[in-house]
DNA sequence: GTGAAAGCGCTAACAT
DNA sequence: ATGTTAGCGCTTTCAC
């Protein structure tokens, strides 16, 4: 074994030492370090000279605790192996680049319980605010969320009662937006194959969308087909075999999310499936990494990185010069890509 | 626009409100609050009664503070929209879930000085450890992570020196592993194709390994071809249809990642490539959620979610009872899977 | 433009 | 098992 080379207990450096090295109080230095303007050149050279020399990293600890303000925005998403959070990561980054405020993310994987957990730890870091996905909750968690004193801004989801702020898309909106052009393509024998929904609330809601849009046409879903776990694009094959082993004359697959449709749609077209003549496919999400295959699958945007931008746009006060903070609601209109899985 | 609910500047509840609520003594809530086993039975549920009923959330910015100790681990990756560094985080997050212990994540967009700036602003929350991504840093960065005093992991590669501790794969062996493998399957003229890689030191590192393994059986790179940005599948499809407009003849072709290597999978089979007959194709990542294309692609894993969970258990401390924190250097070995696109 | 004093909310260390 | 005291490293406030 190396010896460790970084284990050396040395105590960290403060402002103290700072001051000491460059003959300026700690106040001035203080200052100085954060960019205040009220400091002569002279002496602000001198201390960040000593600053840089000594290696110092101010403590933002104490700072918090002294100024009772921390650069914070707690965010909390079920998952990061979906690539549709690290999309809406990557919006919020973006929006609170210059902002002075830093993201953090926690990961609930789609348990209430779990989030419960992790906002209890990220509260207790005084964040500037919270975005987190959907609007379901548990009570306790509720009751931090309203009693925290914060904006919070759920997002993903506008099917339901924010407790402050809200950013998103309804996905019961676009079940039956694709209720709509999947019944106008002349399509009858409908499928739907997803997730096993019981915490995936918005693969729920779209569910339930694409259900009662196609009930005003007269038209019931023919069969489901539901999977967990396990490699999406295969998932899609073994499942999209099966509602059609089990259902042959289908006329339409409606997948709950890109990934299995792209499985599905790669599963027909080996099978020689007239695509979108007698069978047509969708997914949901707008992924845009799956452009490259063979056919482009029909799909409805969730707009998520926009949903990002402007969750943090809320919390960093850009864009919204009312002066008010709580309270926004912003529902986004997702676009129905026909792509060349859906006949014309 | 709705009227802020949320907007009310309550001071938020402190130790001092709990303590007065039940009627025990400031140090005595901060006992049970962390769940410490000197307090009896009958005041900890007085105390945890008036504290849930008050809606408390601790202070870690003050606690912190008072004990020196802060619980968050800081990480630091080149991207989320990799689909790698997800799993690496998963493997993170796994590692430390009963330690005690919070990873929050930074991003660099492959930027060293963007890596400097994130993790001036990590350290600043004086985290117990830190994990980051690759060996190469700003000297800057190397100060700071050297004066830290905390352990320090340098993940994914392994081809260089370490500042402290190291988990990962050799990239260059990954590249000579692959080299070999396509000279002992027969194959001759190789093209190269993967992301313009001025910051992407890993990509290099392994185009460098190939190089040189060809090197040693007198065989030289045909050809390459780079990209940056857009859909990887879209783009696999454009260079891999441009080296082999350009190079008739090639025989194999190595792709820097297996989504660039799936959509040039994609083109030569719709080509009517006899593949692996008369060419062969190889990824690198051992990206599992590609399972279910056509064909299944060659690659090396790169043990993300491994590297994650060594990582972590280092600072977490668990599995190295040796006691030493310092001074690890875990290499894994890569497995080569060569899947249905190299010949045997 | 600069400095001195007080205190942010909690916990370590020491009493009892 | 519980309480008291001091102080973590910074920033706010006020004085100069």
């Amino acid at each position: 074994m190396i010896p460790p080379r970084n284990a050396d207990h040395r105590r960290p450096l403060t402002l103290r030492d700072v001051s000491e090295a460059c003959g300026v109080s700690e106040m001035t230095v203080s200052r100085v370090l954060r960019n205040r303007e009220d400091v002569s050149p002279a002496t602000r050279e001198k201390v960040l000279a000593s600053a840089r020399a000594l290696g110092y990293v101010p403590n933002k600890i104490a700072g918090g605790l002294a100024s009772q303000q921390v650069n914070l925005v707690a965010v909390i998403v079920p998952s990061l192996s979906n690539m549709v959070f690290p999309e809406v990561l990557g919006g919020i980054s973006a929006a609170l680049e210059d902002s002075g405020l830093q993201p953090v993310f926690g990961v609930t994987q789609y348990s209430v319980e779990k989030e419960e957990n992790v906002l209890y730890e990220m509260l207790s870091w005084r964040p500037t605010g919270v975005i987190l996905a959907g609007l379901e909750h548990t009570d306790a968690a509720r009751a931090m969320l309203e009693n925290a004193g914060i904006p919070i801004i759920e997002i993903m989801d506008s099917d339901g009662e924010p407790i402050d702020s809200v950013v998103g898309i309804s996905h019961r909106g676009a079940g039956r937006q694709m209720a709509e052009a999947i019944v106008k393509a002349g399509y009858r024998k409908i499928g739907f194959l997803g997730t096993k929904m019981t915490d995936d609330h918005r693969a729920r809601k779209r569910l339930e969308g694409l259900t009662e849009g196609l009930a005003e046409h007269g038209i019931e879903l023919v069969d489901t087909e539901f999977y967990s776990g396990g490699s999406a694009l295969k998932k899609g094959r073994e499942l999209t075999e099966a509602i059609l082993t089990r259902n042959p004359d289908l006329d339409f697959l409606y997948y709950s999310n890109d990934m299995i449709g792209a499985g599905g749609l790669l599963y027909c077209l080996e099978k020689g499936y007239d695509i979108p003549g007698k069978l047509g496919l969708a997914g949901f999400n707008g992924t845009d990494f799956l452009d490259g295959l063979p056919m482009k699958l029909a799909t409805i945007d969730a707009c998520r990185r926009e949903i990002g931008e402007k969750a943090a746009n809320i919390i960093a006060g850009k864009g919204y010069d009312d002066g008010v903070i709580g309270g926004h609601r912003i529902e986004l209109t997702p676009r129905l890509d026909p792509g060349d899985t859906i006949r014309r």
